[in-house]
DNA sequence: GCATATCTGTGACGAGAATCACACATGTGC
DNA sequence: GCACATGTGTGATTCTCGTCACAGATATGC
């Protein structure tokens, strides 16, 4: 098995690296067993498509390695971004246990490694191990609650400046939700300002004044693609949700 | 048993009378006389709150008479409405089945009969009845399919016209699909210029401003509380979604 | 049927964001 | 290291829509 695009492959990509609770995390052996028989792995290149928007679907996809940006788009060519996926996450669940086709795209914004599962052996699966049906349920329950607060997002925020604040605060793994003072860690900028714009409805010009206004003010810190939150408290406050 | 708000008791409330492929449908006899054991009937005047945002969940809630709308507000005291529900419909069933607080608060719009389900009961007629676990599944699948397309309209749409148009035709019962030409059926108003405001984000200002144009270019005519679509199709071209 | 509350229509005005246009910066591949 | 693509910053301009204000129309209750 070659590895190409320069990333060795992880064998033990189901094996849940990151967190204890994903989709097909803590099963039995004998279930994990025929996981493995199921699943075939890929890697993907930066800004590969695991599928598309209105495609019939095929199956799910678990990410192992890389990150994957979720869209769609009007007839106009306006898209928006409706989530960011790691590591571990699984993507296409709704639209194939429904049977219906992807509802949103499904791209790389870095290499990575995903493992496929066609949808009739997922099926035969899950109808064999009944309670990771339950976890598909909640699985399902919480896409259910991203999308809710999607639309409380995008419905009940006034201006782009809110939206922003919201997504950096969002993009912050701080010290703690207790803390509500200043300092953060520093955050990764992976996307364009093109890219925040379509995850916030609005222009990128406006992105790119909204980031200038942050910086004067001291909210925000920008090096390169490294971006500092430096008052976390002047962001909540812009923030009324 | 008592009828206030002058309406009748509904006594076979959930016997489906609307559609047949509705959550408790088409059960197996055993399973109904279960439901009709755990479940409490009552009578709910126009504006009663079923539930409220935030609000620990206590079940769910079987809509049989009247038609409830669900909205949710941020802190600054702006509403969006997400959705109107009409009889037959389950209300609470993600918060009740994931145990979160209620995210959506429910309100009558005019006066109907519910049934209520205690989340108790409801689990274990679940666990008893696996098959209409399923049946959950797949409710909390559409539930997310609904909020997605919000995300999508929200996100998506450009003006306020464009997002009235969608929601008009949302509303239309017509002869069919295929028939894109001009008449429709009469649409029976039964929400505010300031409800259809918080259904498509905008103010009430703009939702009269935006019908007196409407009628003006004779794409609607409004008798009273009845909307009668007189061009279709110049509505749907004006949805680029 | 009258008084009061709620809803609707419209004008004037201004803030704020989209659009257009272009210069400059930063990557990326060869 | 150079050329080209991609991303970023910022001004000038336009225009939509939110806000405020108020008058008239409908409901609603007593």
């Amino acid at each position: 098995m070659r590895a190409p695009y320069g990333l060795p492959i992880l064998d033990n990509c189901l094996s849940c690296p990151v967190r204890e609770d994903y989709l097909f995390c803590n099963l039995p052996p004998a279930a994990v067993q025929r996981l493995q028989e199921i699943k075939s792995t890929a890697m993907y290149p930066k800004s590969a498509l695991l599928f598309v928007e209105g495609q019939e679907s095929r199956g799910v996809f678990v990410l192992c390695a890389g990150r994957v940006k979720l869209s769609t788009s009007s007839s106009e060519g306006k898209t928006i971004i409706t989530k960011l996926s790691d590591a571990g996450e699984v993507l296409g669940l709704s639209a194939t246990i429904s049977n219906r086709p992807y509802e949103v795209t499904a791209e790389m914004i870095e290499p990575g490694q995903a493992n496929f599962i066609a949808r009739d052996a997922l099926l035969e699966f899950l109808r064999e191990y009944g309670d990771v049906a339950l976890r598909v349920a909640e699985q399902l329950s919480r896409n259910y609650y991203a999308a809710y607060e999607g639309v409380r997002t995008l419905g009940l925020t006034t201006s782009p400046a809110e939206k922003l604040a919201k997504l950096l605060l969002s993009w912050d793994t701080g010290p703690g939700p207790a803390n509500g003072s200043s300092g953060s860690m520093p955050i990764k900028l992976t996307l364009t300002h093109s890219e925040i714009a379509e995850m916030i409805g609005t222009t990128r010009e406006t992105v790119s004044r909204l980031f200038s206004d942050f910086k004067k003010k001291e909210l925000v810190q920008v090096k390169g693609a490294t971006l500092v939150i430096r008052d976390k408290a002047a962001l909540l406050r812009m923030v009324h949700l």
